[in-house]
DNA sequence: AACTAATGAGTAGCAAGCTACATTTTAGCA
DNA sequence: TGCTAAAATGTAGCTTGCTACTCATTAGTT
């Protein structure tokens, strides 16, 4: 009966290695996941995208994306049709450490469920979606069919 | 395969529901944890003890208390015996929500796991247990016994 | 008894999260 | 066309987390 201060600690130990894994490419935890991300996106995104994709406010985005520019792995240029928008662009320095930061990501998740047979993967990931939903869910991933009803 | 994103998913929901319900005893998260924590200490415990307890380092915790302090929630005398330690002293003010943060804490637990079975909830706690263990473990969970082997 | 170790707490300064407010630009409507 | 509403970003100021450093006090050693 202390499902939430395991979530807790489970997200707080993943944080560790991640951090861990990450300092040498002179990057934090947040701003890995932020490159992780870019280096996904078919089309340089803006600002708006990284807030919806890992629900953070505004100005969270801008002080990340401000450091990540400063360090030299990203650069933003207004857009050429809404000049309200920026786009953000991987510089060279960012693309370097796509392929390693994807093997850190990818080793990580192996080892919080080694042990585990695939059935028992499957039912630990069922258990994690059916706490989050009833939490509430992810704000931003439960409103996927709203347009079809106009 | 991201278990890591969906810990972090479920920390987050399960922390929103917990500030929510919080606010309007005007504490915070953090600042709510550290009252359930002394509303359950026979003593009145050290920082120091609080460090250990959330694995919280040293200026966190001195921040936590003196603005639990400044809102009168509790207060901080030196100890009598060792005057380097700072006892933790629970006010009248403090005291009042101790009910309430417990309720809050143990409705919000529940909701987590609403709809598991008894033997799913067993699972369940086993998965993260484990899941736990893999990444490292809670560092200031897993040294109970060295003081047997003197 | 005196010197050194270790321990508890505090401060400075940073990263990362937030709300609330301000600014600029676009979109839409009269 | 001009006025207002909405959208994208930025800024100010807060809480919470960290590391590195300093200070006071106790404990241990000689």
């Amino acid at each position: 009966m202390h499902y939430g201060h395991q979530a807790r600690i489970l997200h707080w130990c993943t944080d560790q290695a991640i951090t861990k894994a990450l300092e040498e490419m002179d990057l934090t935890s947040a701003q890995g996941h932020i490159m992780g991300y870019l280096s996904h996106s078919p089309a340089p995104p803006c600002p708006r995208d990284i807030e919806e994709a890992f629900h953070l406010s505004h100005p969270t985005v801008s002080g990340l994306l401000s450091r990540l520019e400063k360090k030299g792995f990203v650069e933003l240029r207004t857009d050429t049709h809404d000049r309200r928008c920026k786009r953000i662009y991987v510089l060279p320095k960012g693309k370097e450490c796509h392929e390693k930061m994807h093997q850190t990501i990818e080793s990580i998740e192996n080892r919080l469920v080694s042990g585990f047979s695939p059935e028992e993967q499957q039912q630990f990931e069922g258990f994690l979606d059916r706490a989050i939903a009833n939490m509430g869910g992810d704000p931003h991933k439960s409103k996927p069919k709203e347009e079809e009803t106009p």
